[in-house]
DNA sequence: TATTATTTTTAGACTTGTCTAAAAATTTAT
DNA sequence: ATAAATTTTTAGACAAGTCTAAAAATAATA
């Protein structure tokens, strides 16, 4: 059994590896929980005697089979119940975060169980992100970022990179959500602005905001 | 804010506090979470210090208003999520308590309104208990125990005294359930054992099963 | 490659919540 | 009302998780 605090950590390497493949520094796990390289250091030590993850000094930490398995049940929890905070409870999909964070350390496998087939076996959380299985295994969707499309190509926005509260908040400002059909209608060199169709408003926004949507390539126009 | 055991410390007290009236001993706080009284001791002065109990050397605590209504809050979120379990997830009456002891420290006040209303507005839980409303309030409901109903009085079975996982486990296999009406058949002197009706189902239970069974007084017939 | 700069670890301290053992206060009983 | 039993508190210790400051190792640079 995993305290809270471990779990938290298994977490923010679980997140971390995805990113950066191979081992996990000390220093990017300490930003990532908002704590001390020192305190990293000490629960690394812990997680290692766990066998949770492997651990050489001053090389930085990668998870184990195991390792992986908690991290991946964890997330699989916390996006789990996303998903019920705004199907269920109508939560905006910028207030769901904090809550969920609660929600993940929650143990009971019965509730999670009954709680995947309660919201019908979900695959992606509000924000776009897939939700582990069962045994932690994630399908992983064909994604491109909206800036990379070129004028005239379109696609379905499944998903968003920043998932900060201030940014989703802004995409609901401008009525951009999951599922819309988002079209590129020009590309603005000078600023890297693009103009889009959404639905059926046309739009500018910036590069920083194009290059945190995700895109399913929706081939054929 | 409070600490997962600072709320189980006045959710403890919140309760011995409805049982005697008066303030409640040291012992009697250990004894329900299983410590010992020093460390109650210890807590007990933390609690004083936040003004949520009211505390004198040797002379047990009382609850304060402030108190009174963070453990009613506390009560509140574990009798709502029992009801979730229940009646969106399947979970048995039995099976509820453990995940419900978790589930009750998760803070969000929009979470715990909009679990509120999504469940209707429950006023009981799945063991017959109330739920406080939002200022901790609970509405209380004339009940007697089973075993004080005389020959040929009914009534409808409305809460259990004991809400151990044996017990309810034991009314399931009778057939038992809230909600269902009871009629005195018969008493026996010498062991003080009942003859039921229930539904259409007659069956003898013992003294001990009929005072621990809560009945709304069925009036007329 | 020698010297900085950066990262990581160690050492020691602090907080929260718990414990045991012993002392103090209260209650019960003779 | 005094002695015995019980309850409660104090004192000191411990584990988990964190911190600061300093030391050690690694990486970057001249």
């Amino acid at each position: 059994m995993f305290t809270l605090s471990e779990e938290n950590y298994l977490k923010a390497i679980y997140h971390l590896e995805l990113g950066n493949d191979g081992g996990v520094s000390t220093n990017a796990i300490a930003e990532k929980l908002a704590t001390k390289a020192s305190s990293v250091t000490d629960m690394i030590k812990k997680l290692s005697e766990k066998e949770v993850v492997l651990y050489k000094k001053y090389k930085g930490v990668t998870l184990t089979v195991l390792g992986k398995t908690v991290a991946a049940s964890v997330v699989r929890k916390h996006r789990l119940w996303e998903v019920f905070l705004v199907e269920k409870l109508n939560f905006s999909w910028h207030e769901v975060h904090e809550v969920a964070e609660q929600l993940e350390h929650i143990k009971s496998a019965k509730l999670i169980n009954q709680l995947d087939r309660f919201l019908g076996f979900p695959t992606h959380d509000p924000h776009g992100d897939p939700i582990p299985d069962k045994d932690g295994n994630l399908k992983i969707v064909a994604k491109s970022l909206l800036s990379t499309l070129s004028k005239n190509e379109s696609g379905i926005c499944i998903g968003v990179d920043d998932s900060s509260s201030e940014f989703l908040q802004f995409l609901d400002k401008k009525g951009i959500t999951l599922g819309k059909k988002i079209t590129i209608l020009d590309k603005e060199d000078f600023d890297d602005s693009v103009s889009i169709l959404i639905g059926d408003k046309k739009l500018s926004i910036s590069n920083k905001i194009a290059s945190n949507l995700y895109i399913r390539a929706h081939t054929g126009q």
